[in-house]
DNA sequence: GCTGATGCGTC
DNA sequence: GTCGGAC
DNA sequence: GTCCGACGACGCATCAGC
């Protein structure tokens, strides 16, 4: 019975060393050979553990769970260990530039001082961050932050690091789903497309690595679509303009709009509904109407169709902004009377299962006439993806400039023959948007970066003119180079007026010019706007003085009166 | 019972 | 969502 | 082309602390 036990566990510090070895490459092929290797000699009843581990995850992705640690939690946790209060350690973190690193270093100096230490496996550590996750209710917050603490404190250093890491779901050594799949490949000597397959319809990483251990390719490729399982969604990448869509993806192309709303997967069965999101949550009850209106408006037994919800004014018929259908997203009470006021239509694009026929593999074309077939178009309810099938560029043009005139984000540009390939962004159709006329806006503060960005000031709090004074209207972290990170950190730090923790402010004297995609209401800046996806265009070291506060509101008032003129 | 802090999921 | 960097 | 990491705003749920 020991030597069972024995030869079924594995030392959570053969996992660190894993991750270290893959902390150390870029190589991707480097990565792939060490997981391989350490899936080969895992031992089948840690096998689930230590995939999810190496994902950083804590659950599969499918599961509802989630741990309820992050940033500010792990401090606490810090704090516990040392005694020292979360400000001090919050100086040791912007000096890092990781959370891990200072756990790291917490733990070291504390083993000096303290004798033995049992071994941590793999499935102890498993079992504690999860019961963590479950802690709930009144001094739940202590709960897990002393767990946390606990488990860090019998962690050897290197171990810390990485469980912190884990803790706060930003592993941070360059391994996604790809270098995984590779890995288990090469493993368990399975086919890349099967196991992609696999992960596609089931998205289970557990299930999946013990599938391609203990049954092979026949296994994996046995894994196929269900009804009520949510698949992987073809995402689409980004063109230039229509001319270059038309490049991308060929012409004749079907051009459609690109509803600003929330993707939705639905799934018949039986006169049941389940809907899923992009990450495959269940939202179904937050959507009863849908639900409803699905019910009635679709004639099929069983059926997989994809869309876009998007939120209305039930008065005036207009559509409302994202934030508006932001209220019931993570909404788990007065659902319904949430939905009263803030009903969605769902424009549905496409079809990818129906009548027990996979349709994945059918040209989207084809997919398309079955979505007419079986959709029941009912106004501000369930209506079909506004489309053109076209390739001539003018014509396009224009029901690009229509769908942006309703306030729509731009249009989709789809491959006519092209099958719907789940999980990647592969170039079977493209997005167009628009480019907004840029801010210019004045860097008045600056927070320290972590990981690759933690030398530098990498996230920048923009103001813009509110009569004499400055007022904020967000902030920007991308669109640099890591060569413009260094020189503006280098610009910054000496306009730095005033510290607190991780974050700066800085004498209003750098003038950047910011793309965005919106103009949206903020309850948190002091303008009382915020930018949706901001982003460096260029610096303007021609200019001293950021736009006015009058000017952005003239833009928002501008978005504003487009939407209303599609009524 | 209310408010702010924190975490998390949508884009 | 956006973007840059590495392969 | 693909993958990965470092970041943005918002709104909801939950909990701590008053």
């Amino acid at each position: 019975m020991k030597q069972k036990t024995l030869t079924n566990t594995m030392d959570y510090q053969e996992l660190a060393d894993v991750y270290e070895q893959l902390d150390k490459t870029t190589k991707n092929l480097e990565k792939r050979d060490i997981i391989a290797d350490f899936l080969k000699r895992t031992p089948k009843s840690e096998l689930a553990n230590v995939i999810l581990f190496l994902n950083g995850e804590i659950f599969p992705s499918v599961s509802e769970e989630v741990l309820g640690i992050a940033d500010k939690m792990v401090l606490k946790a810090l704090s516990k260990i040392t005694g020292k209060n979360e400000n001090a350690i919050t100086n040791v973190w912007k000096e890092k530039g990781d959370l891990g690193l200072v756990a790291e270093q917490v733990v070291k100096k504390k083993t000096q001082t303290t004798l033995s230490q049992e071994k941590l496996t793999i499935s102890y550590v498993m079992e504690i961050l999860r019961a963590i996750a479950r802690f709930e209710g009144e001094n739940s917050t202590q709960k897990k932050t002393g767990s946390l603490a606990k488990l860090l404190s019998s962690a050897k250093p290197k171990e810390a690091r990485y469980i912190t890491r884990t803790a706060l779901g930003d592993l941070r050594i360059g391994v996604g789903f790809g270098i995984i799949r590779d890995a288990i490949v090469k493993a368990f000597n399975v086919e890349k497309e099967h196991v992609q397959h696999a992960y596609d319809f089931r998205s289970d990483l557990s299930e999946l690595v013990l599938l391609a251990k203990e049954s092979g390719n026949k296994g994996l490729k046995n894994v196929d679509l269900k009804v009520g399982k949510p698949l992987r969604l073809m995402l689409y990448q980004k063109a230039q303009g229509i001319s270059n869509g038309f490049t991308r993806v060929g012409a004749p192309a079907a051009i459609e709009y690109k509803y600003d709303g929330m993707r939705v997967q639905c799934h018949f069965k039986k006169g049941e509904v389940t809907l899923f999101t992009r990450r495959l949550d269940d939202v179904t009850k937050q959507f009863p109407d849908l639900v409803g209106a699905l019910k009635e408006h679709v004639s099929c037994k069983e059926c997989i169709l994809e869309g876009e919800a998007v939120a209305y004014n039930s008065k005036t018929k207009e559509y409302v902004p994202f934030q508006i259908l932001g209220k019931r997203i993570k909404r788990k009470h007065r659902i319904d009377e949430i939905a009263k006021k803030i009903p969605v239509v769902l424009y549905v694009f496409d079809m990818l299962y129906l009548e027990g026929k996979n349709l994945l593999l059918e040209p989207f074309k084809k997919r398309r006439a079955a979505l007419e077939r079986i959709v029941r178009k009912k106004a501000w309810q369930v209506e079909l993806a506004k489309q053109v099938i076209t390739g001539n560029e003018d014509k396009a043009q224009r029901f690009y400039n229509e769908a942006l005139e309703k306030h729509q984000e731009g249009v989709m540009m789809k491959k006519l023959d092209a099958q719907y390939q789940p999980g990647s962004r592969v170039g079977f159709g493209v997005k167009v948007k628009p480019i907004l006329e840029p801010l210019d806006l004045v860097i008045t503060g600056a927070i320290w970066g972590e990981g690759k960005r933690g030398k530098w000031l990498s996230s920048y709090v923009l103001s813009c003119k509110k009569g004499d004074v400055l007022a904020e209207i967000g902030k920007m972290a991308t669109g640099l180079s890591e060569e413009q990170f260094e020189e503006v950190t280098k610009r910054l730090e000496p306009l730095i007026t005033k510290t607190s923790g991780k974050r700066v402010e800085v004498q209003p004297k750098l003038v950047v010019e910011v793309g965005y995609e919106e103009i949206q209401k903020s309850p948190t800046y002091s303008s009382g706007f915020a930018l949706r996806f901001p982003r460096l265009i260029r610096f303007r070291d021609d200019k001293e003085e950021p736009d006015d506060l009058e000017r952005i509101k003239r833009i928002y008032q501008d978005q504003k009166s487009l939407s209303q003129k599609q009524a």
